[in-house]
DNA sequence: TTTCAACCTGGAGTGCGCTCCAGGTCAAGC
DNA sequence: GCTTGACCTGGAGCGCACTCCAGGTTGAAA
């Protein structure tokens, strides 16, 4: 049971990515108190990792979304949601090994560079 | 050189982003013809090239058009290029650390899925 | 000579993912 | 009881990086 606040901390998301999040229906069934605000459990807590680790591996909101809503359903999308997963982490690895090979080539430019300042002191 | 849209089809940005990147100065000194179309050498295409390594590695336009200004400013400014870049990688490397761990989360939450799918059809 | 696809310009529009704001409510500590 | 900071809502606004459009021009092939 964590104030919003806590879960922001926690999740690393902001206070206002935590409601727009709730608004959109991403993250949906979060609690409240009798005076109307956020209550946050640990099951909340799991989703935001789960959406952290989606979000910073570039998927779009919309299929979070799409994924969010198939857990919702129940079991019977388990085989679903499994082949969204893949096919995202498809895209991923895609993705790694362009920014490792621009990242080598980042890396070459600034060795060519490195030849013309440091003066390579004579060998 | 090159016509508009062999540099499109070498460089991977489209006609619209090369022009755009031309209007906001990211790119100039691009020639024309008489009638004035673009004509792109091989020079402008290797510009290109570094752009499209700065831009899938996430720098921002902004920082694209410091550092091809730079450039532009000559030999004086090869040590701030340098900087600039080095900055840059050492960021890159954050984000490639953070997507692998990611990456592998993802992995392990696919994993779990096919504990549940895939029915281990018994050892 | 005519045609027509490729090109030109300035400027408006788009999609994404938040982020900010005004104006109000709640509740813990003094 | 009062203060004060954390929280609430609906909705507007923003920054980025393009992308699209209208209306016009160019130039190579038929």
């Amino acid at each position: 049971m964590y104030p919003p606040s806590e879960a922001a901390r926690r999740s690393g998301f902001s206070l206002d990515t935590l409601r727009y999040y709730e608004k959109i229906g991403l993250l949906s069934g979060v609690g409240r108190t009798s005076g109307g605000r956020r209550v946050f459990t640990d099951d909340d807590l799991s989703w935001l990792v789960v959406f952290r680790c989606l979000r910073d591996t570039g998927m779009p909101i919309a299929e979070m979304c799409r994924y969010a809503e198939l857990s919702r359903e129940g079991e019977h999308t388990v085989a679903a949601r499994q082949e969204l997963l893949e096919q995202h982490a498809a895209r991923v690895e895609e993705q790694l090994t362009l920014l490792q090979r621009q990242y080598a080539h980042l890396r070459e430019k600034i060795r060519f560079y490195q030849g013309i300042t440091g003066a390579t002191p004579v060998p």
